[in-house]
DNA sequence: ATGCCGGGTCCTACCCGA
């Protein structure tokens, strides 16, 4: 099982970028976030002709995650269970691939909207993590992957990429995603490569990525029985460097499932 | 200290991203 997560900021602006990875990777799943457009206006039939079966959560505008699948899956839920409501954003797709469990999620940023703005991102986490710990007891094999919004250590920025203040890098949110760890998930990409840098964002302005002041917000929590089949895992750096990219790069985890 | 890019939309100045 090859599965990846790209915030691809736009399908719309990004879906010849999608294509071309998919021919060129050819995983199992694709998991995008940052849609930006409601499902009607997916372009599903782009993927189609490449042999890929599209499910999305769309919002006009913002967020909005996708999953796209050479085999079939089987949709579990289009949203985290437990957020209060009117709190709904499309930030959410579960689906079930064979007998793995795949989780698409994209946290929010946390930096926009004040103290509410922060709030809501660290209730959106307190829902997720719910969610896992439901997943754990349910003792099914899964994966939740997407843009977590947060770098879990000072290892995971580049140094004076982001200020103490930000909703990336603030106690909380590293708590949050730390609690997760604790549950029992492991951090794919951490796990294999324990030393590196292996950034997965890289902002548009002020020539980031040819710095590289970078970001690891990308991020794919396996359970334990997906960590024991773990083969692979890494971010697709050289997506960055193409011509009109996002700023973020896909991560692609390897299953021996 | 500010804006630096780049996507979106009420089409055009503004919101959001991280």
């Amino acid at each position: 099982m090859k599965l990846a997560t790209w915030n691809v900021n736009s399908i719309r602006a990004r879906a010849e970028h999608v294509a071309r990875w998919l021919e060129a990777e050819a995983p199992d799943l694709l998991l995008l976030q940052e849609i930006k457009c409601e499902a009607a206006a997916f372009p599903a039939e782009r993927f189609a002709g490449l042999g890929y079966r599209a499910e999305v959560v769309g919002q006009k505008s913002y967020n909005g995650v996708a999953i796209l699948s050479r085999p079939p899956v089987v949709v579990r839920a289009r949203a985290l269970p437990g957020l209060a409501e009117g709190a709904e954003q499309a930030r959410y797709l579960e689906v079930a691939a064979d007998r793995l469990v795949v989780g698409n999620l994209y946290a929010p940023n946390g930096n926009s909207g004040g103290e509410a703005g922060f709030a809501y991102k660290l209730a959106w986490l307190e829902a997720l993590a719910a969610r896992a710990a439901a997943l754990l007891a349910e003792d099914v094999p899964f994966v939740l992957a997407g843009d977590y919004n947060i770098c879990p250590a000072e290892a995971d920025l580049a140094a004076g990429a982001l200020g103490p203040e930000d909703a990336l890098v603030r106690p909380e949110s590293r708590s949050a995603f730390r609690r997760l760890l604790w549950l029992g998930l492991t951090d794919a990409v951490r796990a294999l490569h324990p030393g590196g840098r292996v950034f997965t964002f890289w902002d548009y302005q002020a020539r980031a990525f040819e710095r590289d002041l970078g970001l690891r917000i990308d991020h794919a929590l396996l359970s334990p029985a997906a960590a024991e089949a773990l083969r692979a895992a890494r971010p697709d750096r050289e997506e960055r460097a193409r011509e009109q990219p996002s700023d973020h790069v896909p991560v692609v985890v390897e299953l021996a499932l």
